[in-house]
DNA sequence: CTTATTATCTGGTATATACCAGATGTTGAT
DNA sequence: ATCAACATCTGGTATATACCAGATAATAAG
C-alpha cells in the first residue's frame, strides 16, 4: 500500500517536471536532446572508437529520465551509426567507415590496411554443393551445377564487420578449396588458374541482418545492414563467381568508379 | 486509492498471464512472432502496395497485448523495409524496389517506367551559388567557383522516394537553369551542350536521413536512407557533375554492371 | 453544396515498473 | 594460481498508462 502511494507522488511530481521541461525553452523532443548531447560528445572524443558508453541505467539518471526514453536516443544514434551494441554488453562508439570497392576484390586485406585499418579473413566453411535452382537459373547455369561454396567472415580492426557466402564456379578452378581461404581468393584464382573476372554485376541495397549472420557479426537479429551481391564471368560470360556480402550498416562507404561503355 | 488498488490487481493478473505465454510453447520474442504474422499476411497480399495496416492500438488488441509491444513489431517491420509510415496517419506497406543505376543517368523516368512503375520530377530550387569549400577542394575546383545547384524530387508511383541535390559546373553548360528540369538532366545537357560524362565515381552508404530531406519525403526525422553520391567528369577529367541523393532505404536496389580497367 | 468548426483517430513521446538471460566480476575452495 | 559458484551488471522484452499534435472524418453554419 505504502509504495502504491509512494508511486503515485512520484507520478504526479515527474508529470510537473516533464510539463516543465517541454513548455520551457526547448520544443525538440528530449530522446533527440539526449540524442545530441550525445553525439556532441562523441564527436569532442569523450568515448574512443569502440569504448562502451555508460549504461542505459546510468544515462537515464544523468538525464533524468527513464531508460525507455535514454535507449531511444540510444536507438536512434545506433541507426545514425554512430554507435552500435553488444549483446548485453552494452552501447560502443563505432569506429569509421572504411571505403570498399567491391568491383575490386584485389586484396581486401590490404585494400583495408592502407586506409589505416587492420583486417582479418576468416573461413568458417567450405564444401562442394549443388547451386540453389533460383541462383543457377539467374547466372545461367544447369539446375543441379556442383559449385564450391565458402563462407568467410572479415574483420576490421578485429572488429566482425561482415559475412561473405561464395559460390565458386569449379569448371574454373578445380581443387581450390584445398588452397587456405584466408587471404585474397582473386589472387590465389589468379596465381593458380590464371582466373581474371572480365564482367560484374552488382546489387547493393540495406537489409536487416538475419538471425544466423547477425549472430556471426554479435550483432542483435533485425540489426541494419548492407546487402552487396557480386557476379563475375570471363571474358567469355561463363560465371565465375557470386559473392553475398552481409555488412554491418556503419562499418563501410561503398565506393566505385565507373567507366561508360 | 480505488484506482490505485486496482492497477494493482489488474498488473499482477497480467503478470501471471505473461509468464504463461512466455513459459509455454514459443521462445521467441512476442514482438517476433507479431512481426511474423504480419509479415505473413503482407507476403499473403493481405493488403496491397501503399495500403494502411490496422492502427497500432487495433493490432495490440488483436495480439492482446500493449501499443508498445505492437509499435515495437511495426518498427522491425519498418527496418526490413516491409513497411513504412506516414506522420501521424498510419503504417502503409511498401512496394516492390525498383532497381537503379547510378552509374548512368539516362532517363529516370524511362528507367523506371521499364520496370512498370510509374516516375514523377520535380523541381524544387534552382539557383547559381557559390560551391562550398569542402567540395571544390574534392572535386578540384577553384574555391568560390560558381556552380549552380538544382534540387528535386523524384516520385515513384506518386510516392516521394529520393531527393536529389546537383552541382553543375556552368563552364560546360551556360545558362542550364533556364530549361526545364523536370525531365532527364543528361539528355538535356547531351542535347542542348553535348555534354557527356565519362569518368563517374560513386560513393554509396546507408545513412539516415536528417531533418529537412526526412521532411520532403514525409518521413520522419531519423529514418533509416540510401545516401547515394556521384561525381562526373568529361573526358579531360573536367569536373561536371556532382550529384547527391537520398533515398529511402526501402525504395531502391541498386544495381550497377562494370568492367574493369 | 461548400466551407468552417469540431470531434475523433493515429502515431509520437514519455513515465514507471518488472522480470529475464547473458556477460562479467567477485569470491571462495582446491 | 585455477576453477567453480555466486552475485551483480547490462541490455532485451514486456505491461500499463498518459498526454500531445497532426491528420482525417464528421458535423454544423453559411
Amino acid at each position: 500500500m505504502l509504495l502504491c502511494e509512494n508511486s503515485i507522488v512520484k507520478q504526479s511530481l515527474t508529470n510537473v517536471l516533464r510539463v516543465n521541461q517541454l513548455r520551457s525553452v526547448e520544443k525538440r523532443a528530449l530522446y533527440l536532446r539526449i540524442r545530441d548531447y550525445l553525439a556532441a560528445d562523441i564527436a569532442a572524443g569523450k568515448w574512443a572508437e569502440n569504448e562502451k558508453l555508460p549504461s542505459e541505467r546510468q544515462l537515464s539518471e544523468q538525464f533524468n529520465t527513464t531508460r525507455v526514453t535514454a535507449r531511444q536516443a540510444l536507438t536512434q544514434l545506433e541507426a545514425e551509426g554512430l554507435i552500435f551494441r553488444s549483446n548485453r554488453r552494452g552501447w560502443f562508439v563505432t569506429p569509421p567507415r572504411i571505403n570498399y570497392d567491391p568491383s575490386r576484390d584485389m586484396g581486401f586485406v590490404r585494400y583495408v590496411e592502407d586506409q589505416g585499418f587492420s583486417a582479418r579473413t576468416q573461413t568458417l566453411e567450405k564444401k562442394l554443393i549443388e547451386l540453389p535452382d533460383h541462383i543457377a537459373d539467374e547466372v545461367g547455369l544447369d539446375r543441379g551445377t556442383p559449385v564450391y561454396e565458402i563462407l568467410r567472415r572479415r574483420y576490421i580492426n578485429d572488429r566482425p564487420c561482415l559475412i561473405e557466402k561464395i559460390f565458386l564456379n569449379p569448371k574454373h578452378c578445380p581443387g581450390v578449396l584445398q588452397h587456405s581461404l584466408d587471404r585474397s581468393l582473386w589472387s590465389l584464382l589468379k596465381a593458380e588458374y590464371d582466373l581474371v573476372p572480365v564482367e560484374r554485376h552488382l546489387e547493393i541495397y540495406p537489409q536487416t541482418l538475419e538471425q544466423p549472420i547477425a549472430e556471426a557479426l554479435d550483432a542483435n537479429t533485425g540489426t541494419s545492414g548492407l546487402y552487396i551481391r557480386r557476379i563475375c564471368r570471363d571474358q567469355n560470360g561463363d560465371f565465375l563467381e557470386l559473392d553475398e556480402e552481409f555488412w554491418l550498416h556503419n562499418a563501410l562507404k561503398v565506393v566505385v568508379s565507373v567507366m561508360p561503355d
